[in-house]
RNA sequence: GGGGGCGUAGUUCAGUUGGUUAGAACGCCGGCCUGUCACGCCGGAGGCCGCGGGUUCGAGUCCCGUCGCUCCCGCCA
């Protein structure tokens, strides 16, 4: 094949629609497409023909007049193949937005090779459409240049992962979809098995376990782009399946995982995208450190206003919202902000709600003036006191100081709420920038407070900190595990850790987490067993591949970046899933439906 | 499971205080047009105003219900 377009003996086409040039004057080419628009001036007729490359425009002259009235016949997205000289554009009449603006194909030869209705929206141009209908009709949407751009990008940013980890020794090892109910906490996706009625299995939620036991059988460097599925309730960058990059390495440390993965994602950033990098290398937090600073786990670091711990200097005031706080246990935190003008009482309320989101009981404020700090709550405070609230927020003159007092939780969550709604709000994050930063040293635990226990906060293989595995008796909250996430511009896109690989931790584990042995044995006794056979030291990673391209490709959903997505109720429209099945079916399934909604087709 | 937004021509939308014949742009169809590239000009067709009920002399508009799409919360390591 030629890498140009086809063989010459290609009966469609000999050129695609993106690549003829000046240099090509005076040969023949034969072109295969769609007409993506008709410019019909009567007298003389132009199609521009698209495939996938790009577009050409084919001129058809009435002098031959067989031709001619065949081409008065085309409608868009009639699929037809032309063949003709390509010649210059005369004088004047070059397309310069054009690649192929230099030269057209003077049409000698057309075939219709498939007519088309008239397509429920239109193709060619980038006006939006709803998106059920988009779905419904999704080989028609992909033609369109956004979906089009998005899908192939896509697929050069797994083709760039995939060369860069084989280049480093490592292989791409395919797991099983048909597997077991999962250790991670999201519903599972179950399948009937017919041989075996009553049972199921489960379609994986990552494939955590496998890509383990890889290393225990002897790998070193695994990686897979996976499908990891959950039945869980969609958002806007969720979806039932998504990819991942699954990655797995023996005998590794945090430190060399986060570097191989900054090393990743630099290149790919800056040999596919425009965007620019915010640091590099990545700046690293401690989970500890960026909830101090932005009260979240997941910073955007593209913009300053960090939260302001004003404990200190409140807890003797007579202000006893902000006292009480303290003194229970919580605390008082504040974020400067400036630009925002004069606040009505309308948008200081709906300030209010956004804290709220949080968690936030109210939304305390101060104003730097001229003449001082302005407020209701300036009452409280010794002018000491104030002076002190904006040396430690860092407001000027005309900026307001927001105050949460709660929980930490309570504050952290609000506070970063509310950084982010200015964000927005002032525009304070540049769009061209990507802040990537590493996350680490997270607590191994949290406290579930609905269902009063331990759970794992990231999962149960994750290795502690050496240095605090005595703690998993004593305290087992303060642990930190080795545990790193990737973000980008506040958004998570990878999340990983170094693994237990000994049967008598991991045990202690899950007996911390309240898992005896006999169910341990039952839920993870093929990863126990194996630990028993010299399982080496390992550790890996799993970056969201969609997430990664919607940040890349600038896109607010989940759906733009996947040829063919769910909708937020998780159906497919075009294939109109899921749906009932036949009698028979069910009947070899050992299945037999009570009730529930039948399919409502439309 | 809960809350918000949306649903009008093929598409994207407008539609006043409830008022008699529901509009625009693009698309589609027909005609004219030899250098356009979002071609241009002229003409035309096209509507279960999501669906069901109610209020009213009268409902696209108000009320109730319902369905669908979407965003968020819960949920999702």
């Amino acid at each position: 094949m030629n890498p140009r377009g086809q063989e010459p003996t290609n009966p469609y086409r000999t050129h695609n629609a993106g690549e003829l040039r000046a240099g090509d004057i005076g040969t023949r080419a034969r072109l295969a497409g769609w007409v993506h628009r008709r410019r019909d001036h009567g007298g003389l007729i132009f199609i521009d023909l698209r495939d996938r490359w790009g577009l050409t425009q084919i001129t058809f002259d009435p002098a031959k007049s067989e031709i001619f009235s065949s081409a008065e016949q085309l409608r868009p997205e009639w699929s037809i193949s032309v063949e003709g000289e390509v010649i210059r554009r005369p004088e004047g009449n070059e397309n310069p937005d054009l690649p192929t603006g230099e030269i057209e194909v003077d049409a000698a030869e057309l075939r219709v090779l498939n007519t088309s209705e008239t397509p429920p929206f239109e193709i060619d141009r980038e006006r939006p459409v709803d998106e059920m209908l988009r779905l419904k009709y999704r080989y028609l949407d992909l033609r369109r240049q956004r979906m089009r751009e998005n899908v192939i990008f896509r697929h050069r940013v797994v083709k760039h992962i995939r060369d860069f980890l084989t280049e480093r020794d490592f292989i791409e090892v395919e797991t099983p979809l048909l597997t077991a109910s999962s250790p991670e906490g999201a519903r599972d996706y179950l399948v009937p098995a017919r041989l075996y009625p009553g049972q199921f299995y489960a379609l994986p939620q990552s494939p955590q376990q496998f890509k383990q036991l890889l290393m225990v059988a002897g790998f070193e460097r695994y990686f897979q782009i996976a499908r990891a599925l959950r039945d869980e309730d969609q958002r806007g960058d969720r979806q039932p399946e998504h990819t991942q990059l699954d990655l797995e390495m023996s005998y590794t440390t945090q430190g060399e995982i986060l570097a191989l993965i900054e090393a990743l994602y630099i290149e790919i950033v800056e040999n596919l995208t425009e965007k620019k990098l915010l640091a590099k290398p990545f700046p690293r937090l401690s989970y500890a450190e960026s909830m101090n600073r932005f009260g979240t786990d997941k910073p955007d670091l593209r913009f300053g206003m960090e939260l302001k711990d004003v404990s200190d200097v409140v807890k003797t005031s007579e202000f006893k919202v902000f006292r009480g706080a303290v003194e229970s246990g919580g605390s008082v935190r504040a974020i400067a902000v400036g630009d925002l003008g004069d606040l009505s009482r309308r948008e200081i309320d709906d300030l209010t709600a956004v804290a709220a989101n949080g968690g936030a009981r109210g939304l305390a404020y101060l104003r730097v003036t001229e003449d001082g700090l302005s407020s209701p709550i300036a009452k409280f405070f010794s002018s000491e006191d104030l002076n002190a609230l904006r040396e430690t927020t860092g407001a000027g003159t005309g900026d307001y100081i927001f105050f949460v007092a709660d929980k930490d939780p309570v504050v952290f969550e609000s506070l970063n709420r509310l950084r982010l709604h200015f964000r927005d709000r002032l525009g304070l994050a540049d769009p061209d920038v990507l802040g990537l930063c590493w996350v680490t040293d997270f607590p191994l635990f949290e406290w579930n407070e609905d269902e009063k226990r331990i759970e794992p906060m990231h999962h149960m293989f994750t290795m502690p900190r050496e240095e605090d595995v005595p703690l998993l008796d004593s305290d087992p909250l303060k642990v930190i595990g080795q545990l790193y996430d990737l973000v980008a511009n506040g958004t998570e896109l990878a999340s990983g850790s170094i693994r237990i690989h000994r049967p008598d931790l991991q045990q202690k584990v899950f007996s911390t987490i309240g898992i005896e042995p006999d169910e341990a044995e039952r839920r993870f006794g093929a990863m126990l067993t194996a630990f028993r056979y010299g399982a080496p030291p390992h550790g890996g990673i799993a970056p969201g591949i969609d997430r990664l391209i919607m940040v890349l490709r600038d896109e607010p959903n989940i759906r733009e970046v996947m040829a063919f997505p769910k909708t937020q109720a998780a159906r497919d429209e075009m294939m109109n899933a899921p749906g009932p099945v036949a009698e028979e079916q069910l009947k070899e399934l050992n299945i037999s439906v009570r009730s529930g909604r039948q399919s409502h087709s439309q």
